[in-house]
RNA sequence: CGAGAUGUAGCGCAGUUGGUAGCGCGCAACGUUCGGGACGUUGAGGCCGCUGGUUCGAAUCCAGUCAUCUCGACCA
């Protein structure tokens, strides 16, 4: 046999330590994290492949599953749970900034959509036609088909966005200064057409909120844009606990129908930018197209001027991809649907009475600071799998309480941003626990403001982009300012630019692309 | 819409030259367990994406179609 073996029976008492040692080892090896749990070493595939990634995080942090509905998505209780703590904190923020929720309709007469003419070029290529009304029996007997007769006079297109039926509403609304301003949000789906979807980020129906304003002046118009962009980064940065660029899109990257959009840009772990948020000044482009006129104080006839801004549940996809790592979804505290999840550990009906006893009152005094608790006494699984299900969830923090800690009078507290373990007294949990989540809170964006950082340089050379481009940066360079130069580097690198910041330094240099002379610095990345 | 790949149990996959449908995980019952997705025994679960063709016979061959994924084009 080996000498290992041979050393045991000579000298067992020394060979048993050792053993003792060995297998602490081995459990020391064994750490949780890695080899014993099955899901989340098989969840390692944020390096090699992203998208895999992402679409496996959504399928298993139970938040939405594609549907057998083209393009569609299905968003599970537990992701539209997050998704409502986002709609509940901007309609709040909406609220605050003097708008009103109001619904307008699902169908869009297709006449509205030509009176706008880059709107109409901009949405045309996407939209859902509803050309019949009716269906019959199929005359084979099998099933039903769509009623030849039923053919609709005019056909109606299934809104990609609501500016044409909104402004041809507003044309009623308004007819003197004194109706203005109109300061309206609308919570709803909307149907895009996309070639290729994903799940969050471009599904083709959505949810989101879109808020159409008019106004008497086109500095008021203005304002209200920029205004709303503030909300949206404030929303982002606060509670997404993702850190936002604000900025303004290149004419090419323009809204269709806009004078200027205004943007929020995210920057992913992969290092791509994602949109998260646009805010439009429309100028009267909307007014003349649907004639919406008012009477000014000085009783002179003038069009309206206009703003319209949304975002969608690919604020979802944004959290996602912000926070998450290979143990799954990572949740931002102000968002989590379960903030602090208690799991009993026990053997026997008595054990597990006795802690219940204890987390009642601890989850009592919690829930008086409004934490949002889930104490999760299932009996039908067991703790190792409730600790791997709520990390896949991504519920901030976790406590732990075993026969262990009642004799201590102690709990085990895990934080799911660093999956950091420490034991605490039962006594100061109260007191501890909203503290914790405010530190998780502001360690998410840190960290996530800290990998922008990291991966945003600036360059001046051609062939550095290139490479830095394929590497997945944010890139500021110089830019000529034409539209010609910024689609030569999409067609060449893929990049686009994502926004020039609102607060953007002027400084002298040269066109990346072109070499001609430019006053200031661009983002490009690489976008979803 | 272009290029490629894939559709078989809830999920991941195997299925040989065409001959009665398989594995792993999960699920159910029972027992032992319960401090990081436990183990054993038994069991349930299938229009082999859909339509048509070839054949005595098709998951397997052919055609069409639909869907999904990856990469383009488009986009919040």
């Amino acid at each position: 046999m080996n000498v290992f073996s041979r050393f045991c029976k000579e000298e067992f008492c020394k060979g048993f330590f050792l053993f003792v040692l060995l297998h602490t080892f081995f459990k020391l090896q064994q750490h949780p994290y890695q080899s014993t749990n099955k899901m989340a070493k098989n969840f390692t595939t944020r390096e090699e492949n992203y998208s895999e990634w992402y679409n496996e995080l959504v399928v298993r942090a139970d938040l939405a599953e594609t549907s057998a509905v083209r393009g569609c998505m299905v968003i599970k209780p537990y992701g539209y749970a997050i998704w409502e703590n986002m709609q509940h904190v901007l309609d709040k923020m909406f609220k605050d900034t003097g708008h009103q929720n109001a619904y307008f309709p699902l169908f869009i007469p297709k006449s509205f959509f030509s009176k706008e003419s880059d709107h109409v070029e901009g949405f045309a290529k996407e939209c859902a036609v509803v050309t019949h009304y009716r269906l019959k029996a199929n005359p084979d007997g099998n099933g039903v088909c769509v009623d030849p007769e039923a053919k609709l006079e005019e056909e109606l297109i299934v809104r990609p966005t609501s500016e044409t039926i909104i402004w041809n509403t507003y044309k009623n609304w308004i007819r003197s200064y004194r109706d203005l301003p109109i300061l309206v949000n609308q919570w709803a789906n909307v149907v895009r057409w996309e070639m290729r979807t994903r799940l969050f980020l471009r599904t083709t129906e959505f949810l989101w909120q879109e808020g159409h304003t008019a106004h008497a002046t086109k500095e008021e118009a203005e304002i209200e844009s920029r205004k709303m962009l503030d909300v949206y980064a404030t929303f982002a940065q606060e509670y997404m606990a993702m850190p936002v660029i604000k900025g303004i899109k290149t004419p090419n990257e323009r809204f269709a129908g806009a004078i200027e959009t205004f943007c929020i840009e995210a920057m992913m772990q992969d290092g791509k930018a994602l949109q998260a948020g646009t805010s439009h000044f429309l100028g009267q482009n909307f007014a003349k197209a649907f004639d919406v006129t008012f009477l000014n104080k000085e009783n002179k006839l003038e069009y309206v001027w206009a703003s319209s801004w949304g975002v969608s549940t690919r604020l979802m996809g944004a959290l996602i991809m912000t926070h998450s790592d290979d143990h799954g979804l990572v949740l931002p505290p102000r968002l989590a649907p379960i903030q602090v999840a208690i799991v009993p550990i026990y053997k026997t009906e008595e054990q597990l009475a006795q802690i219940s006893d204890k987390v009642q009152s601890i989850k009592q005094e919690l829930e008086a600071q409004g934490v949002r608790v889930k104490y999760d006494d299932r009996d039908s699984q067991k703790p190792g799998w409730k600790f791997t299900e709520y990390e896949f969830k991504g519920v901030p923090i976790r406590i732990a309480i075993g026969p262990r800690d009642m004799e201590d009078g102690s709990a085990e507290i895990c934080r799911r941003d660093t999956l950091e373990k420490k034991v605490y007294s039962q006594t100061e949990i109260g007191e501890l626990i909203p503290k914790l989540l405010e530190d998780i809170q502001k360690n998410l964006f840190d960290r996530a403001l800290q990998h922008r950082i990291d991966n945003t340089i600036s360059v001046d050379n051609w062939e550095d982009f290139k490479i830095k481009i394929e590497e997945g940066k944010f890139i500021l360079s110089h830019w000529d300012g034409t539209t010609e130069t910024e689609l030569k580097i999409k067609e060449e690198t893929k990049a686009t630019i994502r926004a020039i910041p609102l607060d953007v330094k002027e400084e002298a240099g040269k066109c990346i692309y072109t070499g001609k002379p430019s006053k200031y610095r661009v983002i490009f990345a690489k976008a979803y």
